[in-house]
DNA sequence: TTGACGTCCGAAACCGTTTTTGTAACTCTG
DNA sequence: CAGAGTTACAAAAACGGTTTCGGACGTCAA
């Protein structure tokens, strides 16, 4: 029953070569679809192929081609503690589109943010990788720096602060917080509040942004902005930090826009628990679109985007860049959609009516 | 400024050897720690390769020594629509493991659950990895089987339904759903429901089991069982339409053990709508550890289990096992830790009192 | 002085592919 | 029917490392 030699070499192009009777150079060509071979021995060799189960190792043919057919992905971490529901639904769209392409996705986390150019030099030097996929994009981003001046292909989710020459898809951020302060306007609400991320990160300045032009759109004074724009983590106890702060002031908002979803969630739960009626009292907006948010009280109104879609059109575009690497950038600007649950409303009361009720 | 002849070709082992004047033999062997080597030679050499910036192509590198110093991990899909929460972490913990390691991390998805032999196959037969990871191991799991028959290396992330003999990192589920009830019947619930997963699942099976060894422990007629132990997904819906079918008996449980906090969320929402209080009339207990769960409203008490660390603990596992293919394997058993927050508490009414309300 | 032994390194084989080059045997063409 | 052009494949050269083998040289004991 098996010997200890049972060597479980696998089944190389030679072997294939030996077993029909012609050079390996052959059996190659075969496999690759090249034209000059006799149908009656392409036939022998893939009847042979077949048989004896060949599979090209990709390690050779990579060392060959100069091609690993792997995108890189590398995490970013630390930020925000805990898994970000978006990149797993993202990560998924990208493995599902790279499946019908025979690719693979690496993924690497990187030990800090300051590691981050490191790591995807490191990818590049072992040739583990033909492109990166980025997510998160910062408003001065070093890794996007060093990519374009490398000249290795990459697609970034998310632009940067300046509009340089390289291929993303992104959100139109500030477009979909326009929109928010003027559907929160046209309910009636009149202080509008934000709580913002770290503005390093591009799409946490853009929503920011957004914010302020919907304000000034919707011709609410700027005063009202500085007074109500708040800085957290994008985390729920960033989010609960905000609203106290926000709650705390002489005149609190009934209305507040939120940079994420978890976010939202922690301000709803100490707006909830300072004895204010969430929709009622005080409207509060998330964004991600996460499953849960429908399943809390009220549910969450949230804007949503299809993370797993942009996952693959993003794989897709790299895909399309790594083949042809001279081709001119492509830039994508999705939507995100407005999905009204249970947490928005006209205002119930006056913002002097709400510091009225939290003793003031 | 750069002609189109501008080769971005990477400086090569023989570019170093050139470089020092040695066989590339030398610096290879320089590189590797060979102890042959002069000190002279070595520091020559060294410093040619900081200079040049070498590193070494790990294609290259894996065709030679038949290793690929990377590891897969072949999502599960379709299961439970949307992320998974537990995995996006799992995988976070495995990356930052084999971060030091310098292994890499290949993830893919199969297009369905049909193919997951296959995917693995194919990653094995294309030389993409050295070992597996298993996450969501089933009753009688296609890939174990196929694996150990093969025997590659891998690590699964729970077990099976026979105790076969290969490397496991799991919960103990059984004995964490014992402590469950045990901890309801302490409080003093004496109609104890289930909401099960699909029963394919290892973990879903036993967590069964362990609901029900701690009904037997508490001395609970095994009828009660029968009626309030209800399969449902694993999703917020599955827990809304589970709890929906427990109110709907004449006798409603006043406690609820949930396989996961999706479950857990989705049934406390269907039982605030209808208009019991959650953690006083009926006690609500999850599984996952989810951070969310603790802005809920009340805060869902849950069994939480480390997922980042047990994603570790399993890429350190299988780097061993990679490296010493003969050792038995490994099998460790971890707990999981009740944390108690909002929604658990001694029952308020009766389950004659509950249906009432429910104007039964 | 000679042979045995160590040390240090060059040369070459090898890993499993792809791709280039070469050529024998045919098919045309004039 | 000779020379040119195809066709269909064999042979060999990469790709960029690692590892084996062996040789030159220096040291040391006899």
């Amino acid at each position: 029953m098996g010997t200890l030699e049972e060597e479980r070499r696998s089944v190389t192009i030679d072997d294939v070569a030996r077993h029909v009777g012609v050079a390996k150079g052959t059996v190659s060509r075969v496999l690759n679809n090249y034209k000059d071979i006799s149908p009656a021995t392409r036939e022998r060799i893939l009847h042979a192929v077949k048989e004896l189960g060949y599979q090209p190792s990709s390690t050779a043919r990579s060392l060959k081609r100069g091609r690993q057919d792997t995108i890189g992905l590398v995490m970013p971490v630390g930020r925000g503690r805990g898994a970000d529901p978006f990149l797993s639904e993202f990560i998924d769209g990208i493995a599902r589109a790279l499946d019908g392409l025979n690719l693979d996705l690496l993924i690497t986390t990187a030990p800090s943010t300051a590691d981050l150019v490191a790591v995807h030099e490191r990818l590049i030097a072992r040739r583990k990788v033909d492109g990166f996929i980025l997510t998160r994009t910062e408003v001065d981003d070093a890794r996007i720096r060093f990519l374009t001046e490398r000249g290795f292909p990459f697609v970034a989710h998310g632009r940067t602060g300046q509009p340089e020459a390289f291929s993303w898809l992104d959100v139109d951020n500030e477009a979909v917080f326009v929109e928010g302060v003027r559907h929160l306007h046209g309910l009636g609400h009149r202080r509008i509040a934000m709580l913002a991320g770290p503005q390093d990160l591009n799409f946490a300045r853009q929503r920011v942004e957004g914010y302020r032009g919907g304000l000034a759109q919707s011709g609410i004074p700027v005063e009202v902005e500085v007074e109500l724009e708040i800085v957290t983590d994008l985390t729920e106890e960033g989010g609960a930090e905000g609203a106290r702060r926000l709650l705390a002031l002489p005149l609190p908002p009934t209305a507040v826009l939120c940079t994420t979803d978890a976010q939202a969630i922690g301000a709803m739960r100490l707006i909830r628990d300072a004895g204010l009626v969430v929709g009622q009292d005080i409207t509060v907006i998330g964004y991600d679109g996460l499953p849960v948010g429908a399943y809390l009280d009220p549910p969450l109104t949230t804007f949503s985007q299809a993370a797993r879609e942009a996952g693959g059109r993003i794989a897709a575009m790299l895909v399309d860049q790594i083949g042809n690497p001279l081709a001119r950038p492509v830039q994508d600007l999705t939507d995100a959609l407005l999905i009204r649950r249970g947490s928005d409303g006209p205002p119930a009361r006056t913002p002097q009516e709400i510091a009225g009720l939290l003793g003031k």
